[in-house]
DNA sequence: GCCATATGGAAAG
DNA sequence: TTTCCCTATGGCA
């Protein structure tokens, strides 16, 4: 269940443990079987992410493309257990392991289709892509910015938790529609976006309380932890606001939670 | 054991 | 706009 961040942390990691090795890939679950068998026993050159997408190249223009979606998992062990669960692609070697569960996504590919779905993911900021088409695209679009951050041809690799948290740290309400914003809105929540997203690569966690209001955030109850690092509203709705004090709202957008607090995103 | 939930997206209506 | 898919986990009987 990964944002951006995370899915360039698993391309990073299969690189260290296969790029340019002989692997075996396998379906202990068996639904990705007859594919897996086409890559089987070939060099894996590289993975790469663009977004929430996983690109997995073999030798031969064999391309396995992935996507978590909300349940997918990857695992990395130094070791190949026997299969526990549902296990749709497995890469070994005799030294390491990777297991892929849940994905929404996981199929091989042509190098046509891989140019179009390339072609239908927007700029990354952790790629450092050029934003300006996704920025005039928002200026001039009446739909809300909460919806139109969850847009992959305009954010890729942005999620729920980024998106509350950009829309939180730049003070924005997520119903503005976004010819509302001021440029220089769209640009701070931009770059804001980028370093909070290349700093979630670097940690592997989605940490976005600023130093000065750590020690408010730091006494948080418990459950607010369960995505892993410091957040000021996802899924903090009930409680106090670090800043104002006031509850921190909850919502639906679109059939995704929406989390934002009232006082401080007027 | 059963049910609700989840950081997503595509397909169907 | 609603439905569906895919899997694991935590809360609660």
């Amino acid at each position: 269940m990964p944002e951006g961040h995370v899915v360039h942390r698993q391309a990073a990691e299969l690189n260290k443990l296969f790029a340019k090795q002989t692997v075996g890939v396998t379906s202990p679950q068996g639904r990705f079987s007859v594919s897996a068998k086409s890559v089987n026993g070939s060099v894996l050159r590289r993975a790469q992410a663009f977004g929430k997408h996983l690109f997995i190249n073999f030798e031969n223009d064999k391309v396995i493309h992935v996507h978590l979606g909300l349940y997918g998992k990857w695992s990395f062990l130094n070791r190949t257990p026997e299969p526990v669960g549902l296990i749709r692609l497995q890469i070994a070697t005799e030294e390491f392991c990777a297991q892929l569960r849940g994905p929404n996504a996981c199929t091989l590919i042509t190098p046509g289709e891989v140019k179009t779905l390339k072609a239908k993911i927007g700029p990354d900021p952790i790629r450092k892509d050029d934003p300006s088409i996704a920025r005039a695209k928002v200026l001039g679009s009446v739909t809300p910015i909460g919806v139109l951050l969850m847009d992959q041809t305009l954010f890729a690799g942005v999620g729920n938790i980024y998106r509350a948290e950009a829309l939180f740290r730049a003070g924005v309400n997520p119903l503005t529609p976004g010819k509302d914003l001021q440029p220089d809105q769209f640009d701070q929540m931009w770059s804001d976006l980028v370093s909070l997203m290349k700093k979630g690569v670097r940690s592997g966690r989605i940490d976005t309380v600023r130093p000065e209001h750590m020690p408010k955030a730091m006494k948080r109850a418990a459950r607010d932890d369960r995505h892993g690092g410091e957040v000021y509203v996802y899924r903090r709705s009930g409680l106090a606001c670090f800043i104002c004090s006031s509850e921190v709202a909850e919502s639906d957008m679109r059939g995704r939670n929406l989390f934002w607090c009232p006082k401080c995103q007027k």
